[in-house]
DNA sequence: ACTAAGTCTTACGTCAATGTCCAAGTTACT
DNA sequence: AGTAACTTGGACATTGACGTAAGACTTAGT
């Protein structure tokens, strides 16, 4: 049939018709992908499908190739990322506790994809890849360089380490809660305290 | 044949004779698979062996199974790290300068296993694994307590989340490394004022 | 130099996942 | 109510990885 690719693109290209129930499977399957992948990252279309309460087929009549899933479940998690990103309202307030709403919003909040950091399939071009990250990179090292020059983030420290390092608080925190040694509140509690002390200039 | 896990077993169990190219093989198997799986956590036995210059026949020679090769491969590990941390002598001094001491023995510098982490295959039982981790565990949580009761470390914050984010800038420290944005010593460097920022009571 | 241990090549059987096809049944739109 | 879109189940070819086996060859130890 049809490839999903076109769906995200603004105007549509080509006047397909789409019914409802299609368009909720391919949610569906998006979802119990996202959340089965999370887990398993060779998780197999079938463990999808059936995560998706639909069937195997369903799955290949919208998506040609595991491929062109795990394609497009990228494009889904990029473009939620940078909602999310935008939603922060980074270029208010101050740049640490910018960091902080960045990290309740996108990351433990909604669901924190670790997966999507570390699927990096073998057919994927670095050009493409580039081209996805560098949307939500731009807005981020905006903000550090930001709270450097405003003196709310130590200018001592390089910009990627910044990055990395409160990606990786974040990224701790969401394994913290999804293996129930921590509440969300708890975690975000111990974001809003750790993440400034990391980054704040010394006195 | 006879499989490798009574190797690292104390005193011999049965007086089996080994020969010098049985155990590089061994090694250099365990070695490459470290290497390859650290890349790609469903690497083929062939990409081990190619890996390690060698047949994957030879592979089946010394690990009756895939699973066993796993095992065998966590247990060393687990050793390697056990042994890096009584290196890094914990007892001894500031304890947050001891978890820097830690990260730089144990992880930056000896390889930074992250798919030791993230690889819990299905047919492991949860009392292995503790069993495996506690030793780890249990020395690091002594330091930390150490650490809060000194009042080198912030009484405030939970001893897991204090061991998590350690670990987790220590990872996001040789990640920056294997992916070239930092050397070796910036990451150590970042570490020595990331992590008391991070541990250290507000004054 | 002899011998046992280890390795290599080739080959084979099995199994699970991918991707394709089709025919019959459901479900959404008008 | 009618029709096109969608889903489903079954069936099938293909591929790649696992695991096993046997014979020829090479290497280490004494």
């Amino acid at each position: 049939m049809t490839t999903v690719s076109e769906l995200q693109s603004g105007p549509p290209p080509s006047p397909r018709r789409r019914r409802a129930d299609a368009l909720r499977s391919i949610t569906a399957i998006l979802d119990a992908a996202t959340e089965t992948l999370n887990r398993r990252s060779e998780a197999t279309i079938e463990d999808i499908a059936k995560a998706a309460g639909i069937s195997r087929q369903t799955v290949y009549a919208h998506f040609p190739s595991r491929e062109a899933l795990l394609q497009a479940l990228m494009e889904r998690v990029t473009e939620q990322v940078v909602t999310a990103i935008d939603a922060a309202d980074l270029d208010t307030g101050p740049a640490d506790a910018a960091l902080v709403r960045l990290l309740e919003t996108g990351w433990v909040a909604l669901g924190t994809n670790p997966f999507l950091l570390h699927l990096t399939l073998p057919p994927i071009d670095p050009e493409q890849e580039r081209e996805r990250h560098e949307p939500i990179l731009a807005r981020l090292e905006r903000l550090v360089v930001r709270g450097q020059e405003q003196d709310e983030i130590d200018p001592q420290l390089p910009v990627a380490w910044v990055l990395s390092a409160t990606l990786a608080l974040g990224h701790a925190a969401g394994e913290e809660v999804r293996a129930g040694r921590m509440t969300p509140t708890e975690a975000v509690q111990v974001l809003r305290t750790s993440i400034p002390r990391l980054v704040r200039p010394g006195r």
